[in-house]
DNA sequence: TCTGGGGTCCTAGGACCC
DNA sequence: TCTGGGGTCCTAGGACCC
């Protein structure tokens, strides 16, 4: 049984989080968006998803609407940007593989955040080896990344979340053997901790538990029945007892989803059919490049809820498959029979999904398959040459023709940036005079 | 007019088995 | 008159994350 003061010292992790990832990622290539107001959007350009500093001064808020703030945009010629997914997951990996060159001991937590295991490194240089990231970071990709260090992952999320608001701590706070902690996350609004949301964070709130401080001191027995194992963890957590550990081989996906919001509502089935297949093709190409076959699909529709002079309708229909498969038109002809089953006439649907689950390894083939194995065989074959032409000469080179030409459905995508790094057609062009 | 997409984990409850 | 209970699997739904 350790002390406590043992136990802080037991692990170390760093959160290295980039700094308003997309802006920043569009700045890269635009430097005249540097020191300018600038947000990128969300897909179909319908939420703020990324602020630069000085956008976030002018009040435009995480996650609001962009017709919403369109006048404080207009007024402030704030650059808008449709996200550029493309540019943002290359700028992501070259960021990646800076810091791998680091520690092999890296998780790779979402798109722009990563945490690494300081374990091995002596308590004294932890501040000068973050800054040595830091740099190496801003050299090799341009994008500013912010150091939070800490004896567990959630207290490293809360360092990193204190230097982005504090420039005096020139991207790097180390709050391992912190003498203040408490103080600290007094500072720390509840709702505002990693793995306590807004639902939670009200009902913590009515109860007069405000701060992460108050959420740390506050009874086990009451975290645990209110908010089960992961409340507890987070409650440890804050006290410095690591629950929670690095994740580092990356694990095939238990579900794969593709859903997106249409540009326009959509009435018709047969634009319905078209969007789904389309989905389907792209949940399809994610479950064979993890190796996997599925056992189940959903298809999902729905109407836009904002809309309440709308006639509302949403629904959600499953269906198991006699044998699990990755084969896209099997797959497809299941979704369009669910699609069948759910559609309503006359409706205003706004969106559409497919959801793969019950995932499992593509092989061994089963033994119980209908199909004779040289039948497998041929349908992998076919699907690996389709990969593998999407994947040299482009995305839908080859498609399922159900999925549509004109694609009228398709998602508003009006301030798209060059994919400057990912695309022969749309390099960076330089005028020099 | 216009409100994202893609994930994870946990829990509760029903079905079923012994 | 007495009318089990524990384990497991599945699904739906709710919470969270970025």
């Amino acid at each position: 049984m350790g002390t406590q003061s043992e136990i802080l010292t037991n692990k170390i992790f760093a959160l290295v989080d980039c700094n308003n990832f997309y802006v920043s990622c569009e700045r890269v290539f635009n430097p005249k968006l540097n020191n300018q107001p600038v947000v990128v959007l969300s897909n179909n350009d319908g939420v703020v998803v990324a602020r630069s500093q000085e956008a976030k001064s002018l009040g435009i808020t995480m996650a609001i609407p962009y017709f919403k703030v369109k006048h404080i945009i207009e007024a402030n010629n704030v650059k808008v940007f449709s996200s550029n997914y493309a540019l943002y997951g290359d700028m992501s990996e070259r960021v990646m593989n800076t810091l791998m060159k680091f520690t092999p001991d890296v998780e790779i937590y979402s798109i722009d955040e990563a945490f690494i295991n300081l374990k091995n490194i002596a308590v004294n240089d932890l501040d000068n080896y973050a800054k040595d990231i830091r740099t190496a970071i801003l050299k090799n990709t341009g994008i500013p990344v912010s150091v939070g260090i800490a004896p567990t992952k959630t207290l490293a999320k809360i360092a990193n979340e204190f230097v982005k608001h504090n420039s005096k701590l020139n991207g790097v706070f180390n709050i391992v053997n912190f003498p203040k902690m408490d103080k600290l996350l007094s500072q720390v609004p509840v709702h505002e901790v990693w793995g306590i949301g807004g639902a939670f964070g009200r009902m913590l709130m009515s109860r007069k538990i405000l701060s992460a401080n108050d959420f740390k001191n506050a009874s086990s027995s009451f975290i645990k029945s209110k908010m089960g194992i992961i409340g507890l963890r987070t409650k440890y957590e804050l006290q410095g007892v690591s629950a929670i550990d690095l994740d580092e081989v990356l694990e095939p996906k238990k579900d794969i989803m593709s859903s997106r919001s249409f540009g326009r509502y959509v009435t018709d089935i047969s634009e319905i059919e078209e969007a789904l297949s389309q989905y389907c093709m792209r949940a399809c190409e994610k479950l064979r490049l993890q190796k996997s076959c599925c056992n189940s699909v959903t298809v999902f529709i729905q109407t836009n809820i904002h809309k309440l002079s709308d006639m509302q309708h949403a629904e959600s229909k499953t269906v198991t498959l006699p044998e699990p498969t990755n084969f896209t038109p099997e797959i497809n002809k299941y979704a369009m029979y669910l699609l069948s089953k759910i559609y309503k006439k006359g409706i205003n649907y706004i969106k559409a999904g497919i959801l793969l689950t019950n995932l499992v390894p593509e092989s061994p083939v089963q033994l119980n398959s209908f199909m004779s194995s040289r039948d497998h065989a041929k349908r992998a074959r076919i699907m690996k040459a389709l990969d593998c032409i999407n994947s040299v000469w482009g995305r839908d080179t080859l498609k399922l023709a159900s999925s549509g030409i004109k694609q009228q459905w398709a998602m508003k995508r009006q301030h798209i940036s060059p994919r400057c790094t990912t695309n022969w057609n749309e390099l960076l062009i330089i005028n020099i005079n």
